[in-house]
DNA sequence: CGATAGCATCGAAACGATTCGATCGAAACG
DNA sequence: CGTTTCGATCGAATCGTTTCGATGCTATCG
């Protein structure tokens, strides 16, 4: 830049603002100034110095686990989605932080940590001695975190109750690893329904829940209802039902949780809707507020109960 | 880090030479910077600054197209783990870039497009004016760029010869939006069947494929085969011929591509199987030997036909 | 007409590291 | 014992900006 400026007979600073903007210029050095920086080639402020003057680096870093079972999830992609058009906008990039690399080195201006599962994090402590905002959705307690959560075990519960309220007395639960979300959840399923069966851990995947459930079967296991932690679980449930040849709602009804869309299914299911986008969008402008340097509070979004056909009246003989 | 050394009671010079590990050290006064470090609270050197010294950025952008879409494709999220996973290996973030958003001011230190798609590129003058290498994955022609490619004429043509083989002389292909991928592949299908009928272009989505080739058959269109851009596309037209009475390959082949699983089907797809993750690892090394300084080839990928359930012998009569 | 603003511009000091070349002992060598 | 070598350490330059405070200079005001 000091080349642009000197081509333009102007100094350092001038030139440093007729390209910045921060205070004004008089239109005809700016001219010049662009004028003298296309004749020589020059692209630009260098983005690397840039940071290194603002000390900030315009890059947010979303932990995501593995990327190739994290995007798999359908309750993932639109929360991701959201997160990057909210901080797109801000003019920040997103990074990808797959599990395992310590990604150290990387200048973050915040991180958003969604791995629902792991309890320990590598980057954690660099994070917090760095003084890098974390912004945790749905996730553990970590000291110093801003935290976005989601109702879990209302949803669940109002699950458990809508089911109670069908006569349904024997329930069970197809469970995902444990995690945040998972024990909230099941614990919303243990206040109306203190005794139901647990069924798993198993992934969120169609085939698990297939392979899951029908071990259980296999293995003696009834209820007349089964309470999922995803609907991908409760699609899976339904298949293998039906292949067994149970009819669902009539012989047994499923519940999922997310509210996606569901295209394996000819039926719409019973879940709890989580507002996906809003999660992402209350994550990405929690970074935004604390970037800012504004203290930050924590977000709990509701959760709807959907009833769908795939929950319906216990059975009169099981 | 000044005061880091000041209390360590050396140089900045050794003190930097102590975290880094550039230049041998003694291991005592290592061992009192880091200490220095601890009690000072000093989490290690400002990726900020050594970025501006190093003139990098150690972040590598990725071009997807939106997020939603592009992840929502089977084909695309083997492709970005195996970038995520040998740019992780090399010290390198993957920071994703959604079209639209110009992303300037974000220090690249290369970037890898692989939309599908996507003729005009917004970010693209402004990556040569800074000599960011650039890598792009079936993409259109740009100067100066690495390309990895896929060999998709060719599969498209082994595909287009095993229908000619077996008959089929009445061929129509669902077409994805023009794109470099799509005009190869449609080569392909016409070097053996010139005359094929064209349906779409739809999206690669199993809704979308079934709405577009029932249209087309309510419309009178008719064929022994149809080829399609996808698997997921090919599974949507396999689900709507057997919604409409067909039955699959008796009545109707139905040939894919990519090679992904597709779990909405009981039957294996006759399809053309893309080395999905090589490609991915293919434009990562691609991006590393050019960050390095090297000049990097051009890399074709092979194909190979996988026949499949979905395609057999003309129907006798039609 | 003198004091006060206000605007454009400039010089210089950060920002926080890495690294080249120099220095300084001590060890190895003949 | 004098000389070369080597390893550890240090000083200073550099990376390429942004921004604070100062300096003229020209309108504006009373």
């Amino acid at each position: 830049m000091v080349d642009v400026a000197a081509a333009a007979g102007v100094s350092l600073s001038t030139a440093s603002l007729a390209f910045s903007g921060n205070k004004p210029v008089s239109a005809e050095t700016r001219d010049r100034v662009l004028a003298a920086a296309g004749a020589l080639g020059y692209a630009g402020p260098n983005p690397l110095a840039r940071n290194l003057r603002r000390g900030r680096s315009g890059v947010v870093g979303v932990a995501v686990g593995r990327l190739s079972t994290a995007f798999r999830d359908p309750a993932a992609l639109p929360m991701l989605d959201a997160v990057s058009e909210v901080l797109d906008a801000a003019g920040l990039g997103v990074l990808l932080m797959p599990d395992g690399d310590e990604h150290a080195g990387l200048p973050l201006d915040a991180v958003i940590y969604d791995i629902c599962g792991c309890e320990t994090w590598g980057p954690y402590d660099d994070l917090v001695a760095r003084g890098v905002p974390l912004v945790v959705v749905e996730g553990p307690a970590w000291p110093g975190a801003t935290y976005v959560d989601v109702a879990h075990r209302r949803g669940a519960a109002d699950v458990a109750r809508h089911l109670h309220d069908l006569g349904h007395r024997r329930v069970a639960t197809l469970t995902l690893d444990p995690s945040h979300p998972q024990r909230e959840r099941e614990a919303g399923l243990r206040d109306v329904h203190p005794d139901a069966e647990v069924i798993g851990p198993c992934a969120s995947d169609l085939e698990a829940a297939q392979r899951a459930v029908g071990a259980w079967w296999d293995g003696g296991g009834a209820a007349t209802a089964v309470v999922c932690q995803s609907d991908v679980q409760a699609a899976g449930v339904v298949l293998e039902a039906r292949r067994r040849g149970m009819a669902v709602p009539h012989d047994l009804s499923v519940a999922g949780f997310d509210g996606v869309a569901t295209p394996w299914l000819d039926l719409e299911l019973t879940t709890v809707v989580q507002p996906l986008a809003e999660k992402g969008r209350a994550a990405a402008r929690a970074v935004l507020s604390r970037i800012a340097g504004e203290v930050v509070d924590d977000v709990l979004l509701p959760v709807r109960m959907r009833v769908g056909g795939s929950t319906g009246p216990v059975p009169p003989q099981v």
